[in-house]
DNA sequence: CCCCTTAATGAAAGTCGTTGTCATTTCCAT
DNA sequence: ATGGAAATGACAACGACTTTCATTAAGGGG
């Protein structure tokens, strides 16, 4: 899985993928040195940040910036584009796919001559099990 | 004009509101500052953090988030709400629309069952001067 | 297996945008 | 005018993140 990136394979980093393959909320590299931590497994702070930073650039990990501005890193099933409806209590996010609206961004980028276009689209909101315990 | 929200007319908030009115594209405050600086006026960095913080608070600036987390403020023409097509070089943005985005974005929260949804849209390119440029 | 090269780790220090502090200044309602 | 509250700004502090660099440990070649 970290070989085929042509990285090696530590237990640090194995343990930071087996914890970001069963959490599945978006979860910012100083809570995922803290839930190591409290599993046992001690990995350094400035690890984490250079896994996650890695396995982000693979694709491996999709990155989103919080409203505070602090990056969360999340495992996703979809390896295609994709946006996500993030919990902004918990983290658990639903990934979300709008072809019309990724075409519409398209057009409007073409039609004002911009080029090198990409766009960030994140939708935020409580989830139902956040909303229920209030 | 800043009166009218309940804040004292004071000579730092004037030049400040002078130069958003003039400069079109988006600027970090650091940006504002130094800009402020070059043409004389000389207004604490502080108090330029504090006034952009202000002004995007009461909805007369627009806040957007560079890809390095650098906050950039700019006046925008429209009251109502829209998203930017933004120059990743010069900062230079153009308001743009997409109702039909807007609707898919409530939809797709509520069938998830999330409340209180909010969601952040930016486009970012290269403006057809600064490809002109090149 | 055992080296040996080199990538990886991690503690500590540094960076940088932004915010808090607090003494001083300035606005403005009375 | 003048008193009181708001605003300013130099400076320190904060926090996420990065860099540094000495140490550790993968893992391929012998
Ligand atoms: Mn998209
Ligand atoms: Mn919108
Ligand atoms: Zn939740
Ligand atoms: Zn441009």
């Amino acid at each position: 899985m970290v070989t085929s990136l042509g990285l090696r394979a530590t237990k640090q980093r194995a343990a930071v993928l087996a914890l970001v393959d069963e959490v599945a909320d978006f979860r910012s590299a100083q809570e995922l040195h803290e839930l190591l931590r409290a599993r046992g497994e001690s990995v350094g702070l400035t690890t984490v940040y250079r896994t996650v930073a890695t396995l982000a650039e693979a694709g491996e990990l999709d990155v989103i910036r919080r409203a505070d501005g602090e990056s969360v890193y999340r495992r996703c099933g979809s390896g295609a584009h994709h946006h996500h409806l993030v919990c902004r209590d918990c983290g658990a996010a639903v990934e979300v796919e709008g072809p019309a609206m990724e075409r519409w961004a398209e057009r409007v980028a073409a039609d004002h001559g911009y080029s090198q276009v990409a766009h960030t689209l994140e939708l935020f909101g409580v989830c139902p099990v956040c909303s229920a315990a209030k």
